[in-house]
DNA sequence: CCGATGTCAGATCCACTGAAATGA
DNA sequence: CTCATTTCAGTGTATCTGACATCG
């Protein structure tokens, strides 16, 4: 009496939204733990992997709205995983660099992910994984560059 | 400036989180052009694939709340896809069926998942399609079984 | 131009009502 | 037969989130 409709499994586009969303909720439930959301890791990743960022970029980077980036940083700021500096050079802006203890507290983060992770995979073998993971890069590099089907009105 | 973090795209919850989101968003995208949501598509699929449902079984079978199914069936009764009628053995309970009319929406609805489908998996081959489909199929029977992490407080 | 604040719409969730069935 | 309990559809609401719009 639960089964899910075959048609809708047959699906790909189906699957893809239906994993990706236990996936979200899944990490996010782990997140919440620490009162972190998604957009804190990635702010943090963001920083991490490519050093200070002026919150334009970091939005830009990370396909967020730049208004929604502050409220994060707000977040991060307060619990001193990041510090916001003006830019020396050029006085409106302002850089935001990951503090030791932001990086730390990344590491924590990308750990609860693998745990999520190894949690979801478990039907597939080790190297199944990578497939799919190879798959999914090629996919997302795909949208990239796609046509955006805006709608008219 | 735009890539992503390497770190998130080593993540294969990420992966699927993103290109989730995606599918889901150019799929909804394509329905709300019809008035519709992902929702309605997945009544009108449960319907069709497994006959006439009492309301509580739709939402048992597709995991929503039974409140917002009442919403759902509301529009799909106004456009005339689905019937309501009163069970006359046990009145309280309300049989759902398929109108002819709602299943020649749904075949319409299928085709434009496949569009964003075809639009979404362009970077791969039909066998790495298919092959994605498989492990994905897998990934989402495991999530069934797997140990709800259900968190205390 | 950039950062910040506030507002809006959509989705999910939860509590509640009234009708109808069930069982003591 | 009556009364309490349960089940069902339906309503309304609280909350959270992401997207936007406007201000400094």
């Amino acid at each position: 009496m639960d089964a899910t409709p075959p048609s809708l499994l047959a699906l790909t586009t189906y699957l893809l939204s239906r994993t990706g969303k236990t996936a979200r909720g899944r990490l996010g439930a782990r997140l919440a733990e620490r009162e972190l959301r998604l957009w804190h890791m990635a702010v943090l990743a963001a920083l991490a992997d490519f050093g200070p960022h002026v919150q334009r970029e970091l939005a830009q980077r990370l396909a967020i709205d730049p208004s929604d980036v502050v409220k994060v940083l707000d977040d991060l700021a307060r619990a001193g995983q990041v510090d916001r500096t003006r830019d020396t050079a050029d006085r409106r802006r302002i850089l935001v660099t990951l503090t030791p203890a932001g990086r730390t507290a990344l590491g924590e983060l990308d750990a609860e992910a693998r745990a999520v992770q190894d949690e979801l995979l478990a039907p597939l073998t080790a190297g199944e994984r990578e497939q799919l993971h190879g798959l999914l890069l090629r996919v997302l590099a795909g949208t990239a560059t796609a046509p955006t089907v805006t709608v008219p009105r």
